[in-house]
DNA sequence: ATAAGTGCAAAGACTTTGCTTATTA
DNA sequence: TAATAAGCAAAGTCTTTGCACTTAT
């Protein structure tokens, strides 16, 4: 893989953002010091560094677009149901959920995706005051 | 919520699926026997059925379309690494998540979507056999 | 030099919407 | 008979692809 700057770019990008951008989120903010660069290219090149592993893509249920994360190491997120912001989540090792499946059709099962829905700091400090209702999702 | 010749279909149709059928899928069977239906009535009543609670609508990670399940008692998904095909799976009550979080980003949590993948038992049969290598998912 | 990557525009896949006609309660 | 829904086609979103040009190694 050539580390070009259109790549460094995003790469770079997406490491300094503690938010898990769309592929569109990264490029507007992208362009904005490298103008010409094109969608595309940091569609392809997502997928390319997550691939790699230098980044990781998200498949969040609850997600409307595909989201990217540019810390790798494993761990879980939170969807803030009122806004949509994310966040991540950190489990403890202790956790064994297979132990607890009384039913599973007879798959076997080796892997488990885990996500949490819940408010962010922003929507719990405002919700609170206003005490409205929150979107569905 | 009026009870159509098209809504009827839709909803005993999904009912006697054990799949968990994306809105093209359901389209090509209620088409078999009521081939005037169309794809936009199919989605419209698969929206409508799971906001009413008669179906529901999953969000899955894993899957690249939106897909339907007849059955709206709580339960989980998995899905297949090599096929993608989707099982229930059911938990017991004693699980609590939310025990082993050791972080947060100070969200506010209020549910937890789980979801495993493995192998159907068609595909572990295969291969078994074969020795061969599970598509990337 | 050459394989890999970029930009652009077009195509794809999936889903939603506008509008006219039909139908249920 | 009036509000709700269907059918059809068009439009929307998000993502991928083809191709000619460019660039990192």
């Amino acid at each position: 893989m050539r580390m070009t700057a259109q790549r460094k770019a995003i790469l770079d990008t997406i490491r300094k953002l503690k938010t898990h951008p769309t592929a569109d989120e990264l490029y507007s903010i992208v362009k904005q010091f490298m103008p010409r660069i094109s969608l595309a290219t940091v569609y392809r090149n997502l997928e390319m560094l997550a691939s790699e592993g230098y980044i990781k893509r998200l498949n969040l249920g609850g997600a409307e677009q595909r989201r990217y994360d540019g810390n790798p190491e494993h761990h879980y997120h939170v969807i803030c149901l009122n806004c949509g912001q994310i966040g991540d989540v950190y489990l403890d090792e202790d956790l064994d959920i297979n132990s607890h499946i009384i039913h599973s059709d007879e798959f076997l099962i080796n892997k488990v995706h885990l996500e949490f829905w819940g408010l962010c700091p922003d929507c719990s400090k405002n919700l609170q005051k206003k005490e409205g209702k929150v979107h569905e999702h």
